[in-house]
DNA sequence: TTTATATATGATAAAAATTTCATATAATGA
DNA sequence: TCATTATATGAAATTTTTATCATATATAAA
């Protein structure tokens, strides 16, 4: 069964989700130019979107046709924690061989 | 390609290493009384800890036959941080349909 | 009221992570 | 040296996560 501290994980230690929380550190954006700026599937876009959403991670309004989306204060504040952290551990994280860089050129 | 962000969450994020940390912020401990405390499986731990060693997330020292574990500063800071989020956000996380929860009674 | 744009949804396929298993090593005491 | 305890390793099996696909909805403009 999952705690609360495996949810928090599988919606904010996500590639694509951190991708995303990363650029609206910066600036409120639409889904459209996410996507452009990202470079990811409209669908998958969409789905990592709505997930951050129901966790309250950003939140969002509507203008036009479009959805705006902002990330709200406490979770910036962290994702600049992990930031800092991934900078300073940078060159042990690459050299872990658990992880999955390892298996690569073992094929 | 995985980038350091991405190794970082490998191994940052994920429940049994997370609860390595969690029982390392008390005090040191050695892999045995983590066994036992964590109610997991020895290999799994050690492939666990091993991880965390690798990061730099974790040292160890020698003590007889044991193996004496201690959280490193920095981690402890971080692992901190993460409590503290993730009990403002109890609430919509455990409310996340996205996250496998929902996927629960389906079957 | 039809068409186009912007975004969302749910099911399945594909990829990756975690667990298990069988076995290895390292240190100590008999 | 041999047995025992503590911990580590690598590969295969299992489970979970992420990506893809086909399609739906919602808003606005023509």
């Amino acid at each position: 069964m999952k705690n609360a501290t495996d949810l928090f994980f599988d919606a904010f230690a996500n590639r694509n989700r951190f991708n995303i929380l990363m650029q609206l550190k910066n600036k409120e954006m639409c889904a459209g130019d996410l996507q452009q700026t990202l470079g990811v599937e409209q669908t998958n876009l969409s789905h990592d979107l709505k997930c951050l959403l129901n966790c309250k991670f950003i939140s969002v309004r509507k203008e036009g046709r479009k959805r705006v989306y902002r990330i709200n204060n406490e979770t910036k504040e962290l994702v600049d924690e992990v930031v800092k952290h991934v900078k300073n551990y940078e060159t042990y994280l690459k050299k872990c061989g658990i992880l999955k860089e390892e298996k690569n050129g073992r094929i």
